[in-house]
DNA sequence: ACGATATAAGTGTATACACACATATTCGGC
DNA sequence: GCCGAATATGTGTGTATACACTTATATCGT
C-alpha cells in the first residue's frame, strides 16, 4: 500500500527535466527571448513584433493564413498580435482581391521602427554567434528546422 | 529619395528568417508545444503544467523563487501558472518555515495526474527520439542547455 | 534595539499562444 | 443558377509569459 505509485520513482522519471524535448526547448526560448527582448528594448519592439514584421517586409502584403504558415503561428494569434501591430500604426490590414482575405502591409511607421529595430537585432545576433560559435549556431538552427518539420 | 531606406533591402537583413536564433527557437517551441499538448491531452495538463508538476514532484516541497529557478521561468509567471493548479486541486501551497516563503506541494490529485500523464509523455518523447535520432536529439538537447547558460 | 538592506512573494498591465466555435465568401459539380 | 464543400477570417475562453511596482518578512551592522 504506497501511496506514491511506482512510476513516479522509476530512473525514466527522474531525468525528463533533462530529457524532455519539449521542456528543454521551452525553456530555452523564454531565455533567448529575454535577451533578445533586451536588446530591441530601445526600438519599442518585443522579439515577436520584430519577427512579424520583418516577415511581412520580405514577403510584401500577404494574407493573415499565408503569415500565419510563414510563422508557424497559429492563425488566431497571429490575428491578435496583428490587432498590436495596427493599433501602433506600424501596419495596415486591408481587404484583399478575394473579399475573405485581408492583407497585411507595413505602414511607414512600420518600416522606420525596422530601421530602428534592425542594428539593435545585429548586436544580440552577434552576441549569440560569439557566445556559441558560428558553427556551432548554424548546426542548431538546422535542428531547430528539424523540429517543425518533425511535427508537421 | 527612396522610400525604404537600404537597410530593410540589405542581405543581413533578407536571411533573419533563416539566421535568427530566437526567432527558430521560438517557433520550434510553439510546434513541439503543439505536438506534446496533444499528445497529453488526454490527461487533463497542459505541458507546462506536466513539467512544473514533475519538478515539484522531484524536489519535493520547494519554494515558488526556487521552483522558478529551476525552471527558468519569471516568478512572477509561475506563482500565475501555480494558481491555476491550486485550482484544479493538484497542488497545494503552505507557508514554508520563514514566513515569508510558500512551499509547493503536490496533492494525491496531483500525484495522480502524473501517474496518467507519463505514459503520455512517454509516447511523444519516443516519437521525437525515433524522428529525430537519439543520438542527434541527446546533442541537440546539450545545444538547448547551452542556450540557458549564453543568458544567465 | 533599531534602521538599512536583502529576500520572498503578490498585483497591475500587456503581450503571446492556441483550441473550439462561428461567420463570410468562394468554388465546383450538377 | 443553386447548393454543398472548401477557404479565409474573427471571437470566446483559458493558459503562458514577463516587466514594473508593491508588500511582508528576515537579516545584518552598529
Amino acid at each position: 500500500m504506497e501511496e506514491t505509485p511506482k512510476i513516479l520513482d522509476g530512473p525514466r522519471c527522474r531525468e525528463i527535466g533533462r530529457s524532455c524535448a519539449c521542456y528543454n526547448l521551452r525553456r530555452a526560448a523564454r531565455s533567448i527571448t529575454r535577451l533578445y527582448d533586451d536588446f530591441l528594448r530601445p526600438s519599442g519592439l518585443k522579439t515577436t513584433q520584430f519577427s512579424v514584421l520583418m516577415t511581412a517586409k520580405m514577403r510584401g502584403p500577404v494574407t493573415i493564413t499565408k503569415l500565419a504558415d510563414l510563422t508557424v503561428t497559429e492563425r488566431t494569434t497571429l490575428t491578435r498580435n496583428l490587432t498590436i501591430l495596427e493599433k501602433k500604426g506600424l501596419i495596415r490590414i486591408e481587404p484583399g482581391l478575394d473579399r475573405r482575405e485581408r492583407q497585411v502591409a507595413l505602414t511607414e511607421a512600420g518600416h522606420e521602427a525596422l530601421v530602428k529595430a534592425i542594428p539593435l537585432w545585429e548586436t544580440v545576433q552577434e552576441h549569440v554567434e560569439k557566445g556559441l560559435g558560428q558553427d556551432r549556431l548554424i548546426s542548431f538552427l538546422t535542428e531547430l528546422r528539424g523540429i517543425v518539420a518533425l511535427t508537421r
